[in-house]
DNA sequence: GGAAAGGTTCATTATGTATTGAACAAAGTA
DNA sequence: TACTTTGTTCAATACATAATGAACCTTTCC
């Protein structure tokens, strides 16, 4: 427990010098929060990234639980889904047995992952689901078949629109 | 109620030559259920604009309904959310007092109707907590603002990528 | 070995959102 | 006017997902 207190340099003094100010904390923390929402991610996972993508030097997840009053799960469940995400690297520091975190600052490269896994995907079933469409649409009558042709036509080109936001989307990231 | 049996043409020698079969049906409910799931919207939703998409003439409400096995309430506000979408448009029919619904192909509008309400607010609050953070710096050590106004040059290159893909996506589905 | 710290797992609980259906309003119809 | 059809509203419910925390490994240290 000595240890405890000179593993990290949160006590002494009553000094935080490295600490963001507690508006901060809340602001940055916010501005990850609503842009994990807008991903589909829980919110826990947008509090832990924004907490370091701010700190000064790498978190132990119990100085995050600490600064973020959440729980040991989620905390660990967050921080599995981030270091598999690459959103964040894990560190180590000498003479200590925790893991520290630091954010993967590059987030090209944490989009890339995001838009390969949760939206490669959903093009991928919608090209699925189209093939099976058309596949459909050769049974029916003729003037029934007119039509969803047509309109099937309309949704590959969306299809195709989709595919093309993407490299886009990681062209800009790359700037 | 005879009224009932001469309004719509689904009695009668058990006909049903214009409405799509069911693995059809199926089919084309899915793909646009998967799409709302991606966009973020309820699936009755999606189970409506897909049945109207492949339906060659528009349908009443108690006919989606009949179709779909759904309820009144979620008939009545998923047509009302398509509705002021402008996804699907209401049209008359002599001697019917219900409203019928046809869905709006052009689906450019539609997406540019998504992009404007759900993410542009996004992008919107996402600038002005950026602001919130760049006055919050300023109050901060030299060391720590150092680091804090170049991680926030990384959110603005980000903000920017973000707000420069909406033109380019509607670009897309122009042509 | 025993104790304690660091970390994970997972059944339970909480929370937010979609769906339901019954009550209600509006507008014909007889 | 009484009755039916059409459609909306909204409180109650169902459902899906996230958060919790206790039980449980593993490693380190004495």
């Amino acid at each position: 427990m000595a240890q405890l207190v000179s593993r990290n340099g949160k006590r002494g003094r009553g000094s935080v010098a490295h600490v963001p100010s507690a508006p901060m904390r809340v602001a940055m923390v916010e501005f990850f929060v609503s842009l994990a929402d807008l991903a589909g991610l829980p919110k826990s996972v947008g509090e832990i990234y924004g907490l370091l993508f701010f700190s000064e030097k790498p978190l132990a997840m119990d100085e995050i639980i600490a600064q973020l009053h959440l729980s040991k799960g989620s905390a660990s469940q967050g921080l599995r889904f981030l270091r598999s995400s690459q959103a964040v690297r894990t560190v180590c520091q000498p003479g200590d047995r925790r893991d520290f975190y630091e954010p993967e600052l590059a987030l090209r490269r944490l989009a890339a992952g995001w838009l390969k896994e949760k939206i490669g995907p959903r093009l991928a079933e919608g090209e699925r689901k189209l093939g099976q469409l058309e596949a459909l649409i050769r049974k029916e009558s003729p003037g029934l078949r007119r039509m969803h042709q047509h309109r099937i036509g309309r949704l590959r080109s969306w299809q195709k629109a989709g595919q093309r936001i993407i490299p886009f989307a990681l062209g800009l990231l790359k700037g």
